[in-house]
DNA sequence: TTGAAAGCGCTAACAC
DNA sequence: GTGTTAGCGCTTTCAA
């Protein structure tokens, strides 16, 4: 029989007070060799597993977590991060833990300064932050670390960083999904990596993609395939890459590193091609409607709100019953085509 | 400011005491006009929310929730359900949730009528069960109702069935999703969906696929795709796809039904045929050996483990906080190639 | 009909 | 060092 025991149990078995036993599980110490003893004793004979429902009882102090994200207004990716979060947010509210967020400008190192600043001032119990920018970011993370605030980074992984951990995707990897997603599509021919550059914040996150998608197909023995590479300016990418295509008609397939592909999708469907595999990332509205136009052909799906959500949880578990924070967590790369991507935005 | 109220403020506001409050709260009766009244006026002008966790430590009852299985060493395909009923077992450890699993043997309706006489014996709070056989599931799902233990029902959409709830997958829109896929890996040709029977129990699941699959394709202006079906016994199936292969040249595609696949990947193998696309189901393990030599080319994932989770947790969270049992929950349909299989099998 | 009081398991302050 | 005690928020019993 695996009884449920309390504290009250093993007082009782090993003679001694409610007190004392509450010393030893918790090493407080002032406790005679003598009882400290006899409780260990007991605590190997039985299976204890304290109550964590009244151990929670009586801390009525509130945690305050803390989330520096980037303003989903500047940019839509971080809507459903938001949502995530807030999700979370509401599933310990019960708990005493409260989250705020705090939004800074993307395109700005100085807001995520200022905005950490704002962080800071709050004296939070835990951080989660974006870290779009590295050196901003790691100043940040140490200042927390000198107020031995435990931080979490989610959504882009910069290494070596010295927060507790990291939960997010592995870019690399998700570059491999796509080259093999283009491998079953098109077999062969010439493919064009396109990095949308908007702001700076994004250039290692579509470095990664690059290099996985191309070592997989540096990897196999016999390559059929061409890779090109395009670096553009979001408001030039048009005329651009309607140049492009004129002068490159074998293109086949197109890989789009950043979550704006719905903008090639639109200059696709300007030009009426329908014969180039289009990949890219993230269930932004505009992505799906080309999705489902056929325009696009697949999706990776970043997960954002599963992130900020799994980030949230992983520091409120580590507040409430000192949960360690694992140093890193990797997400599943969703494939997203147009007949799955419901379940996915619903859930 | 919103601080947050506990019944011992309400009854300080209300000039009444706790008890009292604690009676107009639960509708328990037994209260004056003049202090029910008192009591509600405060109730409206304030957000009161109950501390689910002192209200879980008084309940010292501890809720049983009875799973009814196929056993996972028959079928493997429920090895990973297992893994997930018992994650969210420990979840629910410390509010005093215990899950007793039984299993049944997938290929004898006898031995889902025995074992669910075994879970009503244990009188359990909730039942989650995979209902297997239609007319068998009803009589149980029956029994339970009549004794008032709600019941949720996962894996196997049966429709019209009385349960309270339903954990699981579109299985029509599961086979549209193999069909968009091969619209885009081979965009013509023959493709053949091939049922592989082990037991009567699977016949819905799979008609339900193919339904799915079929209507993708007639609902297109233009259909470049001929869709033959095979239906085989497991035993049977390498001589006569072999001989089926050799009378259908044409074969560019093979679909599926159930999680079986790698049987088929054996037999092309064997016959060293490599430019067949393959869509199947699940992260078996010798799927995913197949997967990653390429005789596979996508799976979709079912992802047992996260619904028997999900359906131990949804019963868990009624029993502990009387939420609402949804009635029906469509998991994602997830698209697995050799690259994305480790972040899905790992979680 | 109502208030007072005990107690769920755990923690922490306080006497001894 | 150690036991006793009060109290976290809520429920439930029991007297009044």
């Amino acid at each position: 029989m695996n009884k449920k025991y309390t504290i009250k149990d093993i007082a009782l078995l090993a003679g001694v007070s409610k007190g004392t036993v509450d010393r030893v599980l918790h090493k407080r110490g002032k406790v005679s060799d003598t009882a400290l003893k006899k409780v260990t004793a007991i605590l190997e004979t039985i299976d204890y597993k304290p109550n964590l429902i009244a151990q929670n009882l009586k801390n009525n102090k509130t945690y305050h977590i803390c989330v520096l994200l980037p303003d989903p207004n500047i940019d839509n990716y971080w809507q459903r991060c938001k949502i995530g979060i807030l999700n979370a947010s509401q599933d310990f509210e019960p708990f005493n833990v409260i989250v705020s967020i705090i939004e800074f400008n993307p395109q700005f190192t100085e807001s995520f300064v200022e905005n950490h600043q704002k962080a800071l001032k709050q004296n939070p119990d835990a951080v989660l932050l974006a870290p779009l920018f590295y050196k901003e970011a790691q100043t940040a993370i140490t200042d927390y670390k000198n107020l031995n605030i435990p931080v979490l980074t989610f959504n882009n992984q910069v290494t070596p960083i010295t927060a507790d951990g990291f939960v997010g995707q592995d870019l690399i990897q998700s570059g491999r999904v796509a080259a093999r997603l283009f491998e079953t599509t098109i077999r062969s021919g010439h493919i064009t990596i396109i990095h949308i550059n908007e702001d700076i914040s994004n250039a290692k996150h579509m470095q990664e993609k690059e290099s996985g998608f191309r070592t997989y197909f540096e990897s196999k023995e016999e390559n059929a395939f061409k890779i090109s590479t395009l670096h553009v300016e979001a408001d030039k990418l048009h005329a651009l890459l309607t140049n492009y295509l004129e002068n490159n008609t074998d293109t086949k397939g197109l890989f789009i590193t950043t979550s704006k592909s719905y903008l090639v999708a639109e200059t696709l469907e300007a030009l009426r091609i329908n014969d180039i595999t289009l990949v890219g990332y993230d269930l932004l509205d505009l992505n799906v409607k080309y999705l489902n136009s056929g325009h696009i052909t697949y999706l990776i799906n970043q997960n954002p709100k599963h992130q900020a959500h799994l980030g949230v949880t992983s520091l409120a578990e580590h507040l409430i019953y000192q949960n360690k924070i694992s140093k890193t967590t990797y997400l599943p790369l969703d494939i997203i085509n147009s007949e799955n991507v419901k379940q996915y935005i619903t859930n």
